[in-house]
RNA sequence: GCUGGUGUAGCUCAGUGGCAGAGCAGCGCACUCGUAAUGCGCAGGCCGUCGGUUCAAGUCCGACCACCAGCUCCA
């Protein structure tokens, strides 16, 4: 007598199969469709093989591309196929890791020599005879001990030391397709012909376990798509990508540049300050609006200070060093040691807590030189600064309030797409475990308490404290740490910080260290990647161009150019002798949001003819009621 | 800092041992024009830097510098 199991299905229809059957043969009773496309299938909540024996009471749900699991499945078996041709070309490499990442894939390779890129076509041709042969991809499960000696044997010693780092009675599996066996947990494609259209894109160094001082082993990157047309589609996309990189725009717009004679120390041109500038004054608004008082600490100071705050011993490597009258003096990598002074300059009354200290800081960090990108990592850059003194009964307000600005700038202003980190004590930290569960549990609980979704970045916190770091995306889909909230109740003790309390008595207040932007470079950075280099009208360097369309019409367009400039509009007069097309079209790469064409008609008419950057025509309009336009958008920070 | 790659005109790029090139931008002249590039002309180079090989180096070799991708690190 066969017994039946029960399989349930996403939409909750429900079916009997006989025991043992697997997902593969359910889905034979599906629709083609699903037939082609599933990759791999969820069953009560696990996702495994198809070729799984499902238990008695499964739901399944089948995992195709579109799902974030089906293609970290789909990437994985990429990510075998390039081990499996790399040992076939290269049959004295060592294999290491070789995980699905977001767009793509990698595999890490201990290799005698680095690959090249002929190496990485050959990989590819390789690869594409694996896919090609469609190879049945089955599972193994052994022992702890079985799969130990079946790595040694093959020398895989990195294998082996995953191998050994797991519970001796864990159940080992590996996935087998033709001659090469891998150690993984899977699941996978049920054969390699399923991963249709694949590019191997870069190689690069990478550490044994992500630590520097382990080996450097040989990471290769690749992307793969069930579809040749999703591929182009991907690769299209990282050259649009290209064109949004802050640092071509960066050129193409004149907002800044960085030159040879200073690596990782950028340079401001007049459009990019007339950015950065519209950025700060509208950051002093909002500070003061909120309470926050604007103070400026000195760039070099005594390295005394230094060693009093931690710094010497936490981060000189990052500290540039200079000696005045034969004396240590440092620059300043952050400000709080200066704003302390600030603090310190008189008694403070518990009446008057919290202090909120601002300062647009400007700071040097010696980066290693790898990590320069840009304005995104530099080794100078203006911090939007600013020091809260508070009881300790203040503190979660004050978070809370940090948190309500930067959702404010990110979210209402901006427009931003970000996420929350929560980062905790690192190795090299100040201060007892105590004090950091106590700081760390203060963040925790006023994410919780906004309800904001957070992941824990175990290690990050600064050597002072925890941290809330708030990250953006850059064109690429990297993402970059701008604001960032730090909770720090050591460096008030460090510098003997007090305020008078009611009962007459000194008490040590709490300090918090945030950032709203991160730094301007980086913010601005983020802003032009995000827009393209379109910012929005109260950003645009360039608001307005007039461009009149013969000599004779030259005389009202200064005129018009002249009414916009008395109303603080940012106007340019393009009276050059052009036609309207080429005009147009450079005020269009430039990212200018409204060109007004004046010709004939508009002499006549006491008009001007309104085109928007991206809108096109809007037709005529008197200045007066495109002043009144422009205006508007510009006040209310229009995105 | 580490691994790999790349440095030629302001920008994008040709030039694989034998006279340094093109397009765009710039400048000049003509055209006076209606919503994304008018035509003609002229200029513009320490071929990243230093050293080596060679009769001869943009080209081959070495070191360094900068940039790009990634790793590690970070606002």
């Amino acid at each position: 007598m066969l017994r039946l199991i029960s399989v349930t299905f996403p939409d909750g229809g429900k079916r009997q199969f006989p025991e043992g059957a697997t997902a593969a043969g359910v889905l034979k009773e599906m629709g083609r469709r699903l037939q082609k496309e599933a990759l791999g299938v969820r069953v009560n909540g696990k996702t495994v093989d198809l070729a799984a024996p499902l238990p008695e009471d499964a739901a399944v749900e089948f995992l195709t591309f579109d799902d974030e699991d089906g293609r970290d499945i789909f990437r994985h078996s990429s990510a075998h196929i390039l081990a499996q041709a790399v040992k076939r070309l290269f049959p004295e490499a060592r294999l290491a890791i070789g995980p699905p990442i977001t767009d793509g894939f990698y595999y890490d390779f201990d290799v005698a020599r680095p690959f090249t890129p002929e190496d990485l076509e050959r990989i590819q041709g390789e690869m594409e005879q694996i896919v090609k042969a469609a190879l049945p991809i089955s599972r193994l499960e052994m022992s702890g001990d079985e799969a130990r000696t079946m790595f040694a044997a093959q020398d895989e010693t990195y294998k082996v030391e995953i191998i050994d780092d797991l519970p001796p009675e864990t159940v080992i599996s590996c996935y087998r397709q033709g001659e090469f066996t891998d150690l993984c947990v899977g699941p996978h494609v049920p054969d390699t012909g399923y991963i249709r259209a694949f590019k191997l894109l870069s190689v690069a160094g990478a550490y044994w376990r992500g630590d520097e001082r382990n080996k450097m082993l040989q990471r290769i990157y690749g992307t793969s798509f069930p579809k040749k047309s999703l591929l182009d589609e991907h690769l299209y996309r990282l050259e649009e990508a290209k064109r949004r990189d802050h640092r071509r725009l960066g050129a193409e717009l004149d907002l800044f540049s960085v030159h040879e004679e200073g690596p990782g120390f950028p340079f401001f041109h007049p459009k990019g300050m007339i950015v950065r500038n519209e950025l700060e004054s509208f950051w002093r608004e909002e500070h003061r609006r909120r309470g926050y008082q604007e103070i400026r600490t000195p760039v070099v100071l005594r390295g005394e200070l230094w060693e009093r705050s931690g710094h010497w011993d936490h981060y000189k490597e990052n500290m540039y060093f200079t000696t005045i009258d034969d004396q240590n003096f440092a620059i300043k990598p952050m400000n709080c040691p200066g704003c302390m002074l600030v603090y310190q300059r008189r008694v403070n009354s518990y009446r008057e807590l919290p202090i909120r200290l601002a300062e647009m800081g400007l700071v040097h960090r010696h980066e290693l030189s790898g990590v320069l990108h840009g304005m995104m990592r530099v080794r100078c850059f203006t911090q939007d600064d600013a020091h809260i003194f508070c009881r300790r009964d203040q503190v979660k307000d004050e978070i809370l309030g940090i948190i309500d600005l930067v959702e404010y700038f990110y979210r209402e202003v901006f427009g931003f797409d970000y996420h929350v980190e929560l980062s905790t004590k690192p190795e090299k930290a100040m201060g007892d475990e105590a004090i950091w569960e106590l700081a760390t549990e203060a963040l925790r609980e006023a994410l919780e308490v906004r309800g904001l979704a957070y992941k824990v970045n175990e290690g990050d916190g600064a050597f002072y404290g925890p941290k809330i770091d708030f990250h953006l995306r850059d064109s690429l889909g990297r993402t970059w740490q701008c604001g960032t909230i730090q909770l720090d109740f050591l460096m008030p003790e460090k510098f003997d910080l007090f305020y008078i309390g009611e009962d007459g008595r000194r008490h040590r207040p709490v300090m918090l260290h945030r950032v709203v932007f991160g730094s301007i470079e980086r913010f601005i950075a983020i802003l032009t990647e995000h827009f393209a280099g379109a910012f929005p009208v109260w950003l645009a360097p360039v608001q307005v161009r007039v461009i009149p369309i013969a000599d004779r019409h030259a005389g009202y367009a200064a005129e018009v150019t002249g009414f916009l400039k008395e109303g603080n509009v940012r106007v340019e007069l393009d009276a050059r002798n052009e036609k309207v097309n080429y005009k147009i079209r450079e005020a269009q790469v430039q990212k200018v949001p409204y060109m007004l064409v004046v010709g004939d008609k508009e002499v006549a008419e006491r008009t001007v003819a309104v085109r928007h950057r991206a809108g096109g025509d809007l037709g005529p309009m008197t200045p007066g009621v495109f002043r009144d336009r422009i205006q508007g958008e510009i006040k209310n920070k229009l995105i």
